[in-house]
DNA sequence: AGGAATATGTCAGTACTATTGACTTAATTT
DNA sequence: AAATTAAGTCAATAGTACTGACATATTCCT
């Protein structure tokens, strides 16, 4: 008689809320934020045939040219092989150059090219863009605020001074 | 004479900084932020052998019981066949079921089992912690200014009032 | 009533990305 | 000289997503 909510045993039929999961809004904002900001990069990407692992590899050789395979790798936290591809096409398509280190001569040391410079500034204009954007919509004159809520939301957050000037925080990411 | 920095041609030796793309630091913090926020509900994940479409599949179903498989569908943006094995597991694991439309009977409603409301407060606990962790650490008394950002960094940000009670913010999401 | 449209599910084939493990070459370190 | 390191490659496997085609049941429309 009592059909009218689903009566199947063992269903739950209530919405989780804020009264199970108190940030469950910021859960929420920060998913869909993170999906428009990366979508951004991905169209450019996607007309080179590329992924996000291309855009991360080159953003941090962009970072810090002259990188090592063995420093980028980590870095990224995939093995070899994987870097293996997403390296080779770069390599192809002229946007990274492997130069034979000095000192070892064993390492290739990893730099853009100009188009790879380029590729990577359209790649991070549009973020940049947006938030800039989304500071003035949210009425947040710098990005001191949200800067420092940023960096506490990191497992080993460095709480270090704004000019921190490596492109990893710490130098090895803690997957 | 003069190669002490590496002299190849169409080589770039200087690293992109905030004088190229003036929200650079952000941009690295937000990838690192939602790295480690996505960490935590992936390691509970790989227990069940599930990945983050299991996550979004089990996390939306909760948020709005009931829900049909072509809302989930549109949602989360992905093919009827993906979302298939996603959900077979999902079903066979005893954390979401399947109830024949009262109205409309060719329709499936999607609700979780009291195991999937379970683990999807595991899932989602860690992330709240981490969020009102950040919150203090950055000393922000409540998240107001945080939820302004964030929901501003949306392509089509539903601006409205904060009682917003959808999973969506917009009921679809704009890829 | 009967045909069109809808909701869901499934099968087959393809592609991309990432994995592990084993191995090679060259250079450096001990 | 032997061990180690940096980089690269080959092979096999797995996970995830895609497109296209098709099947079934149900509802909508005329």
């Amino acid at each position: 008689m009592d059909k009218e909510t689903p009566a199947q045993d063992d269903v739950v039929d209530e919405a989780i809320s804020a009264s199970d999961i108190p940030r469950i809004a910021l859960i929420e904002q920060l998913f869909f934020a993170y999906r428009d900001f990366t979508a951004d990069p991905d169209r450019i990407l996607s007309r080179f045939g590329f992924g996000r692992a291309h855009h991360r590899a080159l953003y941090f050789v962009s970072r810090r040219p002259g990188m090592t395979v063995a420093e980028l790798i980590s870095l990224l936290d995939i093995t070899k092989q994987s870097l293996s591809r997403v390296l080779r096409q770069l390599i192809d398509s002229g946007h990274i150059r492997q130069i034979e280190g000095q000192t070892d001569r064993r390492q290739r040391l990893l730099y853009p090219t100009r188009a790879g410079r380029e590729l990577v500034l359209d790649l991070s204009w549009p973020q940049s863009r947006r938030i800039d954007r989304a500071l003035q919509l949210a009425d947040l004159g710098d990005d001191e605020l949200v800067s420092r809520f940023l960096r506490a939301m990191r497992n080993s957050a460095p709480q270090g001074g704004q000019g921190e000037d490596n492109a990893s925080g710490s130098g090895k990411l803690e997957s």
